[in-house]
DNA sequence: ATAAAATTTAAAGTTAACTTTAAGTCAAGC
DNA sequence: GCTTGACTTAAAGTTAACTTTAAATTTTAT
């Protein structure tokens, strides 16, 4: 029924003192205590500690997913703003899969180079090839990699 | 011809401190002097610099570009090791994406819990409603939320 | 009953990637 | 020639998110 620190820190592959962290800094509201001070989580908390997860992957701040655990806390009165809370993060991660697909693409001319210059033995192969030679699926992360302005 | 490193600071929206604490790192072995000493950037160097940032962008730490950066400067020689280095990074950032769209997928659900909250008025709503009226998209997300073990 | 293992807190330590500061030199415009 | 702003370096400071340490207490196992 209840879970110490420690185990609930091996369910979620993170150090138990992390967690002591988390709670130190308002973000675990929802843990209770023994009489003698212990941390007795419920599976009912791994919920709440899977949604710190989340927040924290989005690259939220320990401060701001404290707003939201609070609000939660809070109850129905503040649906409205958690919900706004999700989209603007949603709004985040969104930007930052648009942002980790130019990263890849650019890794992929890259990969298209190297692999390139293997065959010829030199990066000098480079020199006489027209940007027509190249993949036309690479050509905006080479021309991006290549333009001198801005 | 030759750029300052406030004028490049500029063209690549970084803080001129930044690049010469990358220079100081050893990541711009391509950039010359003056006789004065005052650091010469070319139109040439906004590549290497804009693959720095992509590197950047992947995770990669300063120390592992500088690796990277040191196997250019060494030439042909390095090309197959400078693919081999791409192509691990290109991997990482696969990963990247596949953990960015499971917290989107988390987000998502948490979007729908919420909307579907603030339509009843309250967070109870939820417990009324059963796997079946959780919309088929949402319901894996739901699910990693909501398990209890492991 | 006792030893070992896990828990507690507060406080200090760690790390990466910069930024800031300070003191000095250089370059451009008037 | 002089001021102003940008450049230089070395060294110290910053920040976030933990981790480690230490000393004390509690729980578990024998």
């Amino acid at each position: 029924m209840f879970y110490t620190v420690g185990e609930i820190a091996k369910k979620l592959n993170v150090a138990p003192s992390a967690l002591r962290y988390y709670d130190k800094e308002g973000l675990l509201p929802f843990v209770e205590r023994s009489d003698s001070g212990i941390r007795l989580f419920k599976d009912s908390d791994m919920e709440g500690l899977r949604v710190i997860e989340c927040l924290k992957k989005t690259g939220m701040s320990i401060k701001d997913i404290k707003v939201f655990m609070d609000l939660c806390q809070l109850g129905d009165a503040t649906i409205n703003e958690r919900l706004a809370l999700i989209d603007k993060q949603r709004e985040t991660v969104l930007e930052q899969q648009k942002q980790l697909q130019e990263t890849l693409d650019t890794l992929n001319y890259k990969h298209w180079y190297y692999e390139t210059a293997a065959k010829a033995g030199t990066c000098a192969v480079h020199d006489l090839l027209t940007e027509a030679d190249i993949p036309e699926d690479l050509r905006t992360a080479y021309q991006k990699l290549k333009k001198t302005d801005e």
